[in-house]
DNA sequence: GATGAATGAGGGTTCATTCAT
DNA sequence: TATGAATGAACCCTCATTCAT
């Protein structure tokens, strides 16, 4: 009872329901999973969904919400771990994100593919956990410009937009190959390469 | 008389389809534009556009096809009108995109937003203008690999994909801030600057 | 309570439903008759008659079972009772089918007009009921061969359509009438003394 | 010109477009078949039907009446023909009706199923042609009984549907058989010997 | 809380019919 | 006469949501 009126039922369903809707989303998109398959995933009724969200709108919304917090809390970690230089941070963030997508590729699919589509969620919701993520990303960003490792050509908000442009397009690539084509986490590699040291020939400076 | 022969209406009734689609498709996505909307819009009856497109998905691929082929075609140009190293290609080609972007913004959220919509498009539909666009891209790259301007680190369709992905995301950001914040053109220098020299200080070798 | 619980709606909506279909098929024929007709007739939302049935040639195809089932149940009890010889049988039959007609108009309507609408009833579906029906009536003609009381002159499945035949236009001619030009019961006669006797003027042995 | 005005078409598109339609109809139903696939089985554009029947249900009509004009001519030769007894000419107009069933099944079919099919034609419809058809036969019936031929127990009219609808059922069910389960015209001798003499083992006059 | 039968608005699509050429 | 592109009313069916139990 005390644990329930704290909004976290002893049951587990709402995290159940938040897991099937993952799959469903994943399978057949947002538009095409119905409310029925996601109940009949998640061993639920179909009206238990409403008892815990809202509409179909709000059970995609609160799924990324939940699934984002944990991607935030995975990468944050992982660039705190990497202590030392910007690069190595960048470095940290690029493979967490390539190895949560390999490890978790149904809610992969969902981020890259539908989360992007309904106005109801990239025009009128704010997004703060995607905002959250943008701010780890150009957080270091900042942190390496102001430190005089990284260069101060592109403002941090931006390079994280591209950065994250790069990652994303990279992981649906790898998703609609069914996983088969590439070794995503090796990817990281050339992400890390391209945004960091660029495609240019560098002519390093000679000793 | 002559021109209607040709078993083709004059009245490009299929060319105001598909800008109707293009319109309703950017203002409410694939799924929340109605047959009738882009009927209205195109100024014909809901009936009509089964005269010329198969049914709703149709629709969409068949725009796809029609939007991609100029845009590809513009960014063909572009680059076949940057004579020179690859990086003046690719920054040709990067500008090209982001004021195709500017210009056509309805074009552009449609691309950028509806197209990842997975079941019809992305997994069933195999997409050959989309691969015309990462080939004409990972076409310069390998060209400037072989050529030696560029490294070799990373392989030509994922650094395409790589690219694609930042401008689509810098798209995106500023499609959605209603192209109010900042100048999407100028942008371009950022992924230029980004994907060919990377955000790491270089230290230039000096003389 | 009790009842509901063995998962079979104690409201019978399913009857419900099939008796309003029955009576729209009846008025306006299989294709006039619209779904939003049919669940006003019974009762129900529209929606609500895809909770019983697949589409709407299931519902057909269900009502006809339904009916199908109470009629040969109806006409075998009535051939069991009349004990004796083929011809009491055959009167009892026929009787029986017409007395049904006059009845049910309604039911007779549908069964004598629109199930021999081809494509999906007589053509994809194997109406065992009907089959069910045939067979009642062949296998009494067939016992009668048998028993030496009825001529082999004509094969008892061809027999047993004759007399369908014949029974199903005298029905068909007294329901287009309104039920009003003719007794259709006393009609059973009629249809007895032509297919047991035959129209021609008998000259029957003379002791 | 004079032709024209006579209501015949010199090039003989109305007929094309009737036996079109008999095609049509008999292949995919009254409603399953499209005023497109007619016209297109014509040779003709779909408006051109237009010049010709006022709508569909007309279509329907007029196909029936150009049809059933030739079936009662032909039968009216068969039992002219047939000189001498009702029973003789029975016979004749049993063949005649199965045998122009196995020549033109098509026309079978649509009169044997889409005919009964709308309350358009059966109860709207005061369907003439069908009317001369069973005069014709009671015609012969009525006459029978008057020299004594035949018995008096049922109304030459009821006995003319009786028969009709024998010959009707047999014909739809040797049509849904693909016309090769039995021999249609043999069977005539089943409604024949049914109809005349009857299924009772008769105890004929001796000697 | 949990259920799932019932709801009914909504929309994609068809196709008989029209009419400008 | 003939055409066939265009029309738009009509309708089956889906599915998010509700609510009596």
């Amino acid at each position: 009872m005390a644990a329930q009126s704290a909004g976290v039922s002893t049951s587990g369903k709402r995290e159940r329901i938040l897991a099937a809707a993952e799959m469903c989303f994943a399978e057949a998109g947002f538009f095409g999973a119905k409310i029925a398959d996601i109940a009949n995933a998640a061993g639920v009724a179909d009206g238990t969904i409403y008892l815990y969200f809202r509409n179909k709108d709000d059970l995609l919304i609160s799924w990324f919400e939940w699934r984002m917090e944990e991607v935030v809390a995975r990468l944050a970690a992982a660039v705190a771990d990497a202590a030392g230089s910007a690069e190595t941070k960048l470095t940290a963030f690029v493979r967490a994100y390539l190895t949560l997508t390999s490890e978790n590729p149904a809610a992969a699919e969902v981020l890259t593919v539908e989360l992007r589509q309904s106005s109801k969620f990239i025009k009128e919701y704010k997004n703060p956990r995607f905002a959250d993520f943008l701010k780890l990303l150009s957080g270091v960003i900042e942190e390496g410009q102001k430190r005089g490792e990284l260069s101060r050509a592109v403002p941090p908000a931006h390079a994280a937009r591209i950065i994250f442009g790069a990652l994303d397009e990279l992981a649906r690539s790898w998703l609609l190959g069914g996983g088969q084509k590439f070794d995503i986490v090796r990817a990281a590699d050339w992400v890390v390469s391209m945004t960091l040291s660029g495609l240019v020939q560098q002519k390093r400076s000679t000793p």
